[in-house]
RNA sequence: GCUGAUAUGGCGGAAUCGGCAGACGCGCAGGACUUAGAAUCCUGUUUCGCAAGAAGUAAGAGUUCAAGUCUCUUUAUCAGCACCA
């Protein structure tokens, strides 16, 4: 077969037919499948593309020939980086590159065959979509859910822009991979960790591989414990966060981080000096060396005391830069004897170390020991255990007015500005009177020019075009500077999946009514490093939307899976520098989209990936064509089905179990055992292609067979239905039920096992009774045989697979 | 260190509930067709053994009539987080 006409032959076909667009008159019956958008950072489609969207396509196809209306749409994420990064390289606008990267990307998916509702195609660099970008700014900023603030932030040098916390890896960009410094910047943030909560518990209902779920937990963090208040002699506060209180009895000292504001005002003038160094020294030292857990501990005594609220004792306060900041309150009460880092603080500072938990069951206990213990030394505590001398601490604490209970969560604020071109411009005006201004909605969108110098020096680009940053304030009307910043290109993924639905809407970014009831996605399929970015912080528009009365649901994705990664053939994850990048184009370009696809499918567990290999795919190339070799004789066949004999009751068997195996595992995205069903229904097919077979019935068990294929091979499949006399277009049949009448046999093969050792296998009639069954295998004379003269005690009897005599 | 996942033939990978381990495919071996090859078709293929038989799902224990699957311990690999108090 021609594969690359009959491709063209029936996408066009399709396109005329309008065969994938969405039926908008019937959203009740919706099935919204969603892959994640391309990135046009490269020209053309890589096998990660393929195998996300071929796949996927499939599972989208057969849910259409199941009845349901599918709405598959496809878009492309285009703001970002690397084409900006490209630009700087190349001389060529980050424009130009994208919109060339497009539309030859569009030209290759479409060549591709999958059903795409190419209506509802978004691109988010355009102002039609960077528009509502912008108003979701100001919605959140509304809401009181975007600020400006300043803060130390993650600086990538060579980007020469800020990332947020997601975005930095071991300290290092995830882009380039350049060591991130900190900063002092006044920039815009989103209050994500108001959600932080829902985020978490939210997961509970979600559909998603647990793996994802766990993440997202672990990114949130959320931990349960105590705030306590440390008087000091200055009359000051140090407040704690702590998740053992029930440790509080043996508090040795309190660390400040070097950044407390505290420490300044607590610092005895004779330790002045060495505090100083000791600030300026942590200021100095980077990320990658402060997140070293192998490092030794340091820290300086401050020269100042606060009183432990629980027994009143006088501790010292130190700093040290193992205690950070950011998390909690930025001190920590140090119980060296119960807390592995306090304890090696101790010790190489020479300090005390006060056991106040001892082991249950009276065994030695070996300090620092950090699990939940007796209490002891701990005055009216004493003999308290775990969480229940937590809980009597706790309530202790409240009481006398010196801490309370306080949960703290890991999660940061999103840091959404970035100081570069190729990106949606921040929609804030800066008014010397007025201060930070958000730009109305009907100025909205706040154009991203075309001529600019994207040279990188620490500044936005924007900031240098003149035209772009004199404005008028929006509230006073007087001369004021747009923002120079770009938003965060994951926010433009964070809706994008709310706009395909009502793509063409001019007047809002979408109409609620149509969102609400297309919305959630049903299947979600996107790789696995999303996790802790676009997955998080697609939910938390999710919510804030719906907190603002736009959408009536919680969740956008009910169901997510992820893909695997197609490996080069040395087993190494493809990359140019080692040489081992497989093009899908030479393969699409040999065997045709639907062959390639269908090794996608076959030759990997879906969800796990795995090396590429050139044998599998001419393994696939060769059962197709025994499938058109079937095809092809039975095409003319005009006589019809004789009642069914043996052979045939035996391939209908055949066909039923695996429609029925077929089905499941199509729902379960596990494609390469569907692929295996289909493999084994053709080789029974040709094991019953004889010349006794009746020809009417084999006609019909391959058009079976096709229908069956039609979602893992689209065009192949419409060409064979063509050729079998089947009306345009297979994808408006339905996809074959399993009569589950076939599947009643009147004999099932039952290993016999005597003390759990298979020793024979043996026919059983279906409607033999327990009895009947014991009988039948007592007789068997290698079964006799081994039972020898023992009594058998018992007759395990597993319905249809074995029957286990026990002696 | 924490969290999650994975570990099955020469290879990719199967095995709803605990119920015949190795489906399906590759590779390999043998055969048919062919002047010959390619293609195609058929048969075999976990290991040891001529065989009967025995062993076998990373290692070790346990529960069970029965364990790849459940429980405990250990090891290795991958991924994410990592001084989060």
């Amino acid at each position: 077969m021609d594969m690359k006409s009959v491709e063209k032959k029936w996408q066009t076909k399709w396109e005329k037919a309008k065969l994938n667009n969405f039926n908008k008159k019937d959203p009740d019956n919706k099935l919204y499948v969603l892959e994640m958008f391309s990135y046009p950072s490269g020209a053309k489609l890589h096998v990660g593309h393929w195998y996300n969207y071929g796949p996927t396509d499939s599972y989208a196809r057969f849910k259409k020939m199941q009845g349901k209306n599918v709405f598959q749409p496809m878009g492309f994420d285009a703001f970002g980086l690397p084409a900006e990064n490209f630009a700087i390289k190349s001389g060529i606008h980050p424009k130009d590159s994208t919109e060339k990267n497009i539309a030859t990307m569009e030209g290759q998916l479409k060549a591709m065959g999958a059903m795409f509702d190419w209506n509802a195609e978004i691109k988010t660099c355009e102002e039609d979509y960077y528009k509502w970008t912008q108003w979701m700014f100001l919605k959140l900023y509304e809401k009181g859910l975007a600020y400006r603030k300043e803060a130390p932030v993650n600086w990538c040098p060579s980007c020469q822009t800020v990332l947020a916390n997601e975005q930095v890896v071991d300290g290092a960009c995830e882009r380039c991979g350049t060591t991130v410094l900190r900063k002092n910047l006044t920039q815009w943030f989103f209050k994500i960790t108001e959600y932080a909560e829902e985020l978490l518990s939210g997961l509970d209902t979600l559909d998603w591989p647990e793996k994802t779920k766990s993440m997202q937990r672990n990114w949130i963090g959320k931990s349960t414990g105590c705030e306590i208040v440390f008087d000091c002699e200055s009359g000051d506060e140090i407040m704690v966060f702590t998740t053992r209180c029930d440790t509080v009895f043996g508090v040795d000292y309190v660390v400040l981080a070097p950044e407390h504001p505290l420490v300044e005002k607590l610092t005895a003038p004779e330790c002045k000096e060495a505090v100083d160094a000791y600030v300026l020294n942590a200021s100095k030292s980077n990320e990658i060396e402060r997140l070293s857990t192998t490092r030794e501990k340091t820290g300086v005594f401050i020269g100042a005391y606060c009183t432990n609220p629980v027994n009143g004792k006088k501790i010292p306060v130190y700093i040290g830069d193992y205690v950070l900041y950011s998390y909690g309150t930025g001190a920590v009460m140090a119980v060296a004897a119960h807390d592995e880092r306090d304890y090696a603080f101790s010790m190489k500072l020479g300090l005390p170390v006060t056991q106040v938990i001892t082991k249950k069951n009276g065994e030695e206990t070996v300090l620092p020991y950090c699990e939940d213990g007796i209490l002891i030394n701990s005055l009216q505590f004493d003999g308290l255990y775990g969480e229940e001398a937590r809980e009597a601490i706790a309530s202790y604490l409240t009481k006398i007015g010196k801490g309370s209970k306080k949960v703290n969560y890991r999660l940061r604020d999103w840091l959404v500005s970035r100081q570069r071109y190729w990106g949606a411009p921040i929609p804030v005006v800066h008014c010397p009177e007025c201060g930070a201004v958000p730009v109305s909605e009907k100025e909205l969108p706040v154009k991203l020019p075309y001529d600019v110098e994207f040279k990188p020096d620490g500044k936005s680009p924007l900031a240098k075009h003149d035209g772009f940053m004199h404005t008028k304030c929006p509230r006073c009307g007087k001369p004021a500077l747009r923002d120079p910043d770009t938003l965060d290109t994951f926010v433009c993924s964070s809706w994008y999946y709310l706009r395909y639905p009502d793509s063409k809407n001019d007047r809002m970014p979408f109409d609620p009514e149509i969102v609400n009831k297309m919305l959630p996605v049903d299947t979600y399929v996107g790789g696995a490093e999303h996790a802790c970015m676009h997955l998080l912080y697609a939910r938390f528009f999710t919510k804030a939307l719906r907190d603002m009365g736009y959408l009536s649901f919680d969740e956008p994705f009910r169901r997510l899976v992820h893909q695997g990664v197609i490996l080069g053939p040395d087993g190494n994850r493809m990359s140019k520098s080692k040489g081992n990048v497989i093009s899908p184009d030479t393969y699409v370009e040999t065997y045709g989209s639907d062959v390639f696809r269908l090794y996608l499918m076959f030759g990997f567990s879906y969800t796990e990936g795995g090396p590429w290999n050139d044998d599998g795919i001419k393994s696939i190339a060769k059962f197709t064509d025994r499938i058109e070799r079937l095809v092809q004789q039975v095409k003319d066949v005009t006589e019809q089905p004789k009642a069914l004999g043996a052979a045939e009751k035996e391939l209908s068997f055949v066909m039923h179990s695996s429609i029925k195996q077929i089905t499941r595992d199509l729902e379960n995205f596990s494609f390469n055992t569907a692929v295996a069903r289909l493999m084994e229904f053709v080789n029974a097919l040709y094991k019953y292609n004889t010349e006794t077979a009746d020809r009417g019935f084999l006609k019909e068990c391959v058009k079976t067979l096709v229908l069956l294929l039609a979602p893992f091979t689209p065009h192949m499949c419409e060409e064979f239905w063509e050729m079998l006399g089947g009306k345009f277009s297979i994808f408006n049949e339905r996809y074959p039920v399993c009569d589950e009448s076939a599947l009643i046999k009147d004999e099932i093969e039952y290993a016999v096992q005597v003390r759990a050792k298979t020793k024979c296998k043996v026919m059983i009639p279906t409607t033999a009774s327990d009895e009947e069954i014991e009988a039948l295998v007592k007789g068997i004379p290698a079964v006799a045989d081994a039972i020898g003269s023992n009594p058998v005690k018992k007759c395990i009897i597993v319905r249809g697979r074995l029957v286990n005599l026990i002696v």
